[in-house]
DNA sequence: ATTAATCTTGACCGTTCGGTCAGGTTTATT
DNA sequence: AATAAACCTGACCGAACGGTCAAGATTAAT
């Protein structure tokens, strides 16, 4: 029960006591994160994590007990971050404004974070298998209150009758695909990344393609 | 030298003779395809390829000698597949219906093959190690042509200006994403999959918002 | 019927994997 | 200064991996 956190009152003392932990913890996540995303989690092995996070593979094992229990915590964190970036669909009520910035966030997120992308795509790639209670409920739930949104626009006549449910798989579709698809676009752009000005042109045109082709422009 | 195919010479020996190899190679292919769509590269073993494909593992060996060079066959397997899918684009001269008719066989080809679009996905998240010159030349090369295509129509004015590879990076995205995410889609979908009546209305809402948002509709 | 080529397979091999553990070190508390 | 809690880590373990091989079975050619 080395590794048992119940242990932790909240006091002074575990508070301070905490630094290392959190330090380490931040440390060997941030490398998971990397390694996950690049070898995918079976490719993904302990000591690869250990060396990028340049410690001994043993001290992982001291602050997550089992390499799933890591990968749950990586993903538990992208999940978040995630949800975070989706809410932005709220903050407007005018429906193109409001979709504007749900794409253009979400565009922003895959270039900032594209190693998160390509995790959680992989993991739904395998078929979620250990996601899949989120994917039904957290996300099934967020979807569903802004599928009612989009609803209530088509039914005031604001935007065309349409799948708001396949308009989202749509902009999931393509915003993320600037992150999962990198390699395949950069070798498609003389093996080099998309410059910040092809970004900035690619989110533009994903911008208005997609308000366009549901009628929300002109 | 066991697995030497060059003695084969084009004799109605050889012929005949290559009925078992050729049974047994597409047999193995068969179950390569969906282990690998399952479990990933390094998540597929041999061992599982060998049960689903009801051979002793050993006897993989003697038609594929490596792993990888099973991985190998099977993805050349699919780019074919999925070029001769992509040249639907050049089927048509008219711009509306050479891209209705290049989505809906992409939306097909996600439909009816899932298993080989994860395939190629997972390659390309995990930076496509092994198909980066199909990537780099056939691939650029298919695209080039394409892009020409679509600048001539935007030339003579036939749709609207835009970035002729943003779009086509729109509807790799779009469609794949049914066959990449269907685990996720599922999820949402009362834990369903999409039912052939559901996936029909998707492919029309995708035609439908894609060539409205490139102006190429009304 | 004989021979040769091809195909089949259980047993085995070296390597690497995730994970464990005992015992030492550092840090915090008293 | 003493004690306890937390942290650290080299060495080790059983299991599973990709791959090999010798020897037998099957098929085709003569």
């Amino acid at each position: 029960m080395k590794n048992d956190l119940s242990k932790y009152k909240k006091t002074a003392k575990s508070v301070r006591k905490n630094q290392i932990r959190i330090n380490n913890e931040r440390r060997i996540l941030a490398a998971a994160v990397k390694i996950f995303a690049g070898y995918g989690y079976q490719g993904a092995t302990m000591r690869k994590i250990a060396e990028e996070a340049g410690l001994p593979k043993a001290n992982l094992h001291y602050y997550f007990q089992t390499k799933e229990q890591l990968y749950r915590q990586v993903l538990d964190g992208i999940f978040k971050d995630w949800l975070a970036a989706a809410n932005t669909f709220d903050e407007c009520e005018e429906p193109v404004e409001a979709l504007r910035r749900f794409i253009e966030t979400k565009m922003d997120l895959s270039r900032k974070r594209p190693l998160e992308s390509r995790i959680w795509a992989e993991e739904i790639l395998r078929g979620a298998p250990l996601i899949q209670d989120q994917l039904e409920q957290t996300l099934a739930a967020w979807l569903d209150t802004r599928v009612k949104r989009i609803t209530d626009w088509i039914n005031t006549g604001t935007i065309q009758p349409m799948n708001p449910r396949i308009l989202m798989y749509m902009i999931w579709a393509v915003t993320q695909h600037f992150a999962d698809f990198e390699s395949q676009i950069r070798a498609l752009n003389q093996q080099q990344n998309l410059s910040d000005e092809q970004f900035a042109e690619a989110k533009k045109q994903v911008v208005q393609t997609i308000l366009k082709g549901i009628g929300a422009l002109d």
